[in-house]
DNA sequence: ATCCTTTGCTATCAAATCAGTAGCAATCCA
DNA sequence: TGGATTGCTACTGATTTGATAGCAAAGGAT
């Protein structure tokens, strides 16, 4: 399972248009979730791992395709986003505003779930 | 599998909050994608489908859960956002902008892959 | 020096998910 | 009546995930 970078075919994209790429990269499982729990202070593995509640396995993997992405970088406080992932947080921190919204529309159309 | 709505336990996440439900949701395979290719015009199952470079039965699944959020619906003519994925789509819009620099950091660092 | 802890990570294997293909029922349109 | 379109289901093999156990290296304390 190649990484997605940009300029070479990705998981369910033939072109390798950087967008199709971060689309994929963002898709995989627990990607979003870990670039959320690192948007503040440096975690170590572990606590990562527990705050992202998932398995050693999954995140390391994940955090493979980060690091080579260089959205995630490992510092002797831990992991923690580099520059450019805190550039890309930027853009996904709206969504918890967004989400909020989305809860209560959810929560007037068919609250009986 | 359950599809994540806010206030329930979703995949990785035993809270519910609104953001972490979201996050589920969208860290499923094609999800970004398929909001990606109704961003502008409906489409129907099998040009979505063509679009998304997927098959059938994941685009179907992807597609049931994102009607039942409220972000997709199927209209006469096609699948198309509703306001409210409209919406959730203009936050994710600035991320073309970001991948586009994304590309030329990696092509600088280690271009050679 | 030896033990204990922390740290990042690998190994293993069952279960869930996905991809690819074939095909079906309903609708439209001639 | 026949063909094309549409949304979707069935099936099967491959990939990915989840859960648990455990290991090697580094640091600290005794």
């Amino acid at each position: 399972m190649p990484i997605p970078k940009p300029g070479s075919p990705v998981r369910g994209s033939a072109t390798g248009r950087p967008i199709m790429a971060l689309l994929d990269l963002l898709s995989r499982r627990q990607a979003l979730r870990i670039l959320w729990e690192l948007r503040e202070d440096p975690l170590r593995f572990r606590d990562l791992q527990a705050r992202a509640e998932t398995s050693p396995s999954v995140l390391n993997t994940r955090l493979g395709e980060l690091r080579e992405a260089l959205i995630v970088e490992l510092a002797p406080e831990g992991y923690r986003l580099t520059d450019l992932g805190r550039d890309l947080f930027q853009h996904l921190a709206p969504l918890t505003q967004w989400s909020d919204t989305w809860a209560k529309r959810l929560a007037e159309s068919g609250g009986d779930d």
